[in-house]
DNA sequence: AATAGCACTCATGGCCTGCGAGTGCTAACA
DNA sequence: TGTTAGCACTCGCAGGCCATGAGTGCTATT
């Protein structure tokens, strides 16, 4: 493949210059932008700039749609901008800050959190975004609560080490006092905490039929079956940015609502502190070919982490995206951290 | 106001037959309906057929776009077709043994039972669905849990009677260890069992500040402040139902995305049983002007309720998305009964 | 290496026209 | 009185044509 090539393709500064202007001008207007229209920002004239354009046409990074048009950016084109010319931080102190106090305002609830998280990664990377609740890749075990409903039906609740709650109902064979579910949840609560699911599937001799039927559906629930929450927002906008061709955002939708594609890209995400930027779906997922996607992840190392990112149109603002999920991948972590801190230092 | 007397205004057999027609017609194809492609079916000349038309676009069920083209269906003329022509079952008993039967297949999860109704009522109505999760309109409490998660910070988890799960974090004064949170919850469990918010406060006297200070947001989250989560799906499909016209679309994105929106339309959801039908936002929501909804509610009347519906173009198959809303309801209803049935009669 | 000039390309939008689908009306008919 | 056949009329739509102008590539020049 050529990719490489182009991007490692050496150019002048002024050629530099112009891919620059030419990305940044056609993601802010959507035309494809002349040789003409660059003269006073280059400060050469407009043969000089054709000139340099044919360089990068070559090159691949940008096309022209037809003959007697300007120039717009190719993938490669974005990818050699992102890489090497799109550096800094965009984002202004006073949104950095307005941006944590919206948290230190929120109440203590993880789902608020996601909530505002994604709220605010749409609103200013002016995309569609993604959170996931931070999840630990090996699943402990901290608390079991079981709490009649009804006469044979019980509800049970699993706490996590890291602080995921997830429930479940179940019928049994036959009605239990709330005071011996009570007391049985006491008992497996203290012989699993801190365990984990392969932990506790070793240690299910010697239960009772009850015991050992609640444990198997925690085992169950601390496996990977549970699909995360993917907490969305900012669709509507994305819509408006595509105005006219309305296949990018039919495409966009169709990943934001099918779960299970948006966990293949979650997958994607790189270790917490970088941020991973796939431009037009890198020619590897058909499903984003018209889309370019942000992600970042946050938490605390080897405890729990999750995931967030923007989805928008390839033609993108990239520097406030990339700032953005930068910014709210660390400011989520510190959060998480104050959380989860001790408990962290505690258990390694 | 016109309306009410043309839903009034009476026609023959011939031009009701006639309406269905066209309403059904255009319904599938999107286009205007002409007076001589419903020879063959109506038995009768295109010159009669013409003559019926007439009355029918003097009442103002049916309007033609321009002089050289058939007609297509009014609003009020989907209205009139929707109260006195629509009727029936538009579900084969094939489709419904095998709904009841992937409720009955899936674990007994209300969060997986939510998305799999949603997931079924969109692709039975092809539009969008919302669902959301049952709740009572007085909250009762149930159960009360504190688990210590690190020093300071302590995990608040809150059941309520019908089964809604609420947690809240919370940061102490000064760290407390895990048995003194499991004696402070049982003890406040106790206290507060089958307790509305109201008769609570009304309690607070006399209690440690630890203890207030948990009962306080015990209050606060069993209040309306919770907003309740909507389950959505078929976005996607609702895309292909508007190919051309996007604002349509746009218009459902907005909707169903903006939370507060969707929470106008669902305090509009009628009794348990009945059905809503709301075509063109009917003058009194522009935000929906070019979509219909229709919803249902089910639960356990008196005890705890939820809405669902499916959202689509006003050019919808009303008979079909009706059909399907009354039968979701009634599924969803009886599932409730079955795990809180006997809490019910107990409680009443 | 940078620039001025020029010929060339080609998408776009306006204008015109013929076609045909579909109607409304009138007169004949059962 | 309700139904039908016939006919004139309307008007959206698609296709063809053309002028326009934006923008380029190339070449000669500084």
């Amino acid at each position: 493949m050529t990719s490489d090539a182009a991007c490692d393709a050496e150019l002048t500064e002024r050629q530099q210059k112009t891919l620059e202007l030419i990305i940044q001008n056609y993601v802010r207007t959507g035309y494809p932008i002349s040789s003409k229209s660059l003269v006073e920002i280059m400060g050469v004239s407009s043969a000089t700039i054709r000139n340099d354009m044919g360089v990068l046409e070559a090159a691949g990074l940008i096309a022209s749609p037809h003959t007697s048009a300007g120039r717009i950016p190719t993938e490669q084109g974005y990818r050699y901008y992102v890489q090497h010319l799109q550096s800094g931080n965009y984002l202004s102190s006073v949104e950095r800050l307005t941006i944590a106090h919206q948290f230190h305002q929120a109440p203590l609830d993880m789902d608020q959190w996601m909530r505002l998280a994604a709220a605010i990664l749409s609103r200013m990377s002016e995309s569609a975004s993604l959170v996931t609740a931070p999840r630990s890749e090996i699943a402990q075990f901290k608390h079991l609560e079981l709490i009649s409903t009804q006469g044979r039906t019980i509800l049970m609740v699993l706490i996590l080490q890291n602080g995921d709650i997830r429930q479940r109902m179940l019928t049994l064979a036959e009605p239990l006092s709330q005071e011996t579910l009570t007391e049985t949840a006491a008992r497996l609560t203290r012989m699993a905490t801190g365990l984990t699911a392969t932990q506790i599937r070793a240690r299910l001799t010697g239960l009772s039929t009850l015991e050992q039927e609640v444990l198997e559906i925690v085992i169950e629930l601390m496996g990977e079956a549970e699909r995360p929450q993917i907490y969305r927002d900012g669709l509507t906008g994305l819509l408006d940015r595509f105005n006219n061709e309305s296949s990018g955002a039919e495409q966009a939708l169709r990943v934001l609502e099918e779960q299970s594609a948006l966990e293949i890209l979650i997958n994607e995400a790189p270790s917490i502190g970088d941020v991973r930027v796939v431009i037009a779906g890198e020619g590897r997922w058909e499903d984003i070919s018209l889309l370019s996607i942000i992600l970042g992840r946050y938490g605390v190392a080897g405890y729990a982490t999750g995931t967030l990112g923007v989805l928008g149109p390839v033609r993108m603002r990239y520097g406030r995206a990339i700032s953005t999920v930068r910014f709210m991948s660390s400011l989520m972590s510190n959060l998480m951290f104050n959380i989860y801190g001790e408990d962290v230092t505690s258990s390694t």
